[in-house]
DNA sequence: ATCATTAGATAGTAATCAATTACTATCTTA
DNA sequence: TAAGATAGTAATTGATTACTATCTAATGAT
């Protein structure tokens, strides 16, 4: 796994930094992850950590960036396939929980980042991938509504924060569970009940 | 607000520390608040703190004692006033959402002691919090069901995973909003969508 | 009034953190 | 092959952390 003793380019540290705190995080609570644990876990000093990422900060930032390209590149092939909106919300639901499950640190860096004084820069950057991902189901169950396939009355915005609160409580209970594995087939069950929650015709 | 310079008992500044940590949370993610910062709140030194707990784990233990009373309370008057299972469910969703709304900083604390390795003293009376939560509304439901008011088919473990992904998706627009004044207000919304996925009787 | 109790102040400790320094080893390329 | 660029080390910095030892003085019971 880890055979590699060889100086490597600042492109390939970076990416195995990122990986770092995407695997520390699993186990520790994010703001506990030190540049030294960083460090160890792929084989450098602690200080040679500061040769690829100018702060702290920045490593968390370019975390961040890799969240929302991963999560976002799963979500939009989930939304490729499916031909229509509610068939696309089901693919997305499916799509978020299998990225959750295979990368069960993500929610709670975002979550974490986001209980936070508002002038942190990582914290924006959250916000602004969790705006668009609700902007995104929004507009999805809008286009559901014209084309008649769920509730003509629904408040979207409330289903849309119904949306991603489904998905939380999964999360909150693979947390309680301390094993994310159930999730997928905690998943299953949910989200019929999160369809006929927006009134959508049963398929 | 409290010009008091005398000496207080231990039972008081107990209170003040508790309710300190409270406050300071809304402001500063859990993990982040000093015993300093908590003295200073209270306009005690740092080292005066430690005369009335032995340690900062017994002070979050003592945060969440004050959690487990004060949201066991408010629970136990919403369901006492309801006459049948679904309107319980419906009055407990209030109260809790109306309790987050008064105590911003509880999800966060909950939340954030959730996400860390599992021998934590703290995260254990965290997870038998959440536990007692969880049964209690799942046998709200099977009383509902029993009664023909939802779904006879109703999944009710799933239903209750919802109901508290429900409030916790407020919560999470409620943190991206980044004020907790509109969280009812969102909580009227939602609440209609929940039992429609839970098959609820419209009354 | 006296005096034991104890809340609080003062002033520390050792540990840990991110970040920086001076320097070395390795790679690239002209 | 020489020279510049860069990845890495070892050691250290100053700040901050939870926690503690020692002293002072307010409180309350007698």
């Amino acid at each position: 796994m880890m055979p590699a003793k060889t100086r490597l380019s600042t492109e390939e540290r970076q990416q195995e930094i990122v990986h770092a705190v995407l695997l520390l995080a699993t186990a520790n609570s994010p703001d506990a992850i030190t540049t030294q644990a960083i460090a160890q876990h792929i084989g450098l000093t602690q200080g040679a950590v500061f040769r690829h990422f100018p702060s702290r900060e920045a490593i968390w930032l370019a975390v961040i960036d890799w969240l929302e390209q991963n999560l976002g590149d799963a979500i939009a092939t989930a939304l490729d396939t499916a031909c229509n909106p509610v068939e696309g919300l089901q693919r997305l639901f499916n799509a978020h929980v299998a990225f959750i499950a295979a990368h069960p640190s993500a929610p709670r860096l975002v979550f974490n980042e986001m209980q936070k004084p508002a002038d942190n820069p990582v914290k924006q950057r959250v916000r602004g991938l969790l705006d668009r991902y609700r902007q995104r189901v929004t507009a999805l169950l809008a286009q559901a509504k014209t084309l008649a396939l769920v509730d003509p009355a629904l408040d979207e915005t409330a289903a849309a924060t119904l949306f991603i609160g489904t998905i939380q409580g999964l999360v909150m209970q693979s947390l309680l569970a301390g094993d994310p594995r159930g999730l997928p087939a905690a998943a299953e069950r949910l989200l019929p009940l999160y369809l006929r929650g927006i009134g959508a015709r049963p398929s």
